[in-house]
DNA sequence: CGTGTTTGACCGGCGC
DNA sequence: GCGCCGGTCAAACACG
């Protein structure tokens, strides 16, 4: 068992799982970073609207309906189809000076009279994310049937407030009222629950049943828990 | 021929 | 006031 060839077969088994833990690790600071991003934005807004309740001014509540959602797809796609379960029409597609990749802009048709938007663009740091970015609020129940079953083949990660859709797999990673350091936390938090074989939390089950549908993710998040593993369990 | 997509033109907001 | 840029419109085009 000590052969060479056996420590030669570790070695490259090692090596692929530091590969792609660098690659998980890539997407998640990647995130991260946005997230900071938002929440920066998101504090500032939240501290103009506080002034401007002190003054006693009406704040607009539209700032609320907006949300953002990565989504991974193949690197090669270039169609910028996020399924979510709605029904979109693509009205237009713009270059933008801040990421090379075009966006696309659409409109929700389900339901006539409908003022939902989103725009969806490659992540310029991760080009085997998109990122969706859903405007206002549909006025009509999602139609599992007509596009299709909604977000379950991709990974999702909601860094905003959500709106009324329907993601099957959404890790709440909503900013507002938290800090980023406290963000960081959930996050590990999300992790370390996910990588303890005792959890009784129920919801960590249902990401787990849910996001063992996607074999790309099953694959990056399994090296990734194992390593979790050994590194909070040393002696075994 | 109907429906959905593409793409250049146009418009409005914003910063300088 | 001007220019830049993001968002939208609508005619042309593609496809079933």
């Amino acid at each position: 068992m000590d052969s060479p060839n056996y420590g030669k077969q570790k070695v490259e088994a090692l090596q692929a799982e530091l590969e792609c833990l660098q690659k998980e690790n890539e997407a998640l600071g990647l995130m991260l970073e946005t997230m900071s991003r938002k929440y920066n934005v998101l504090h500032q807004a939240y501290i103009r609207q506080e002034s401007d309740k002190r003054l006693g001014h009406e704040v607009p509540a539209a700032a609320s309906k907006t949300s953002q959602v990565f989504v991974k797809t193949d690197p090669g796609d270039q169609s910028l189809i996020v399924k979510d379960g709605f029904q979109w029409r693509k009205y237009g597609q713009k270059i933008t000076k801040d990421n090379p990749s075009p966006r696309a802009y659409f409109k929700c048709f389900m339901a006539p009279g409908c003022p939902v938007k989103k725009k969806v663009q490659r992540c310029v740091e991760e080009k085997s994310y998109v990122v969706a970015t859903y405007d206002g609020q549909h006025n009509h129940d999602i139609d599992s049937t007509a596009a299709g079953q909604p977000l379950s083949s991709t990974s999702i990660f909601s860094p905003t407030t959500s709106v009324a859709f329907r993601p099957t797999v959404t890790l709440d990673l909503n900013l507002s009222g938290s800090d980023v350091l406290q963000d960081r936390r959930n996050l590990s938090s999300v992790m370390h629950e996910y990588s303890s074989s005792n959890t009784n939390n129920k919801s960590i089950e249902d990401y787990v049943a849910s996001l063992t549908k996607d074999p790309n993710f099953t694959l990056a998040l399994a090296a990734a828990v194992a390593r979790s593993i050994k590194t909070e369990q040393p002696d075994n």
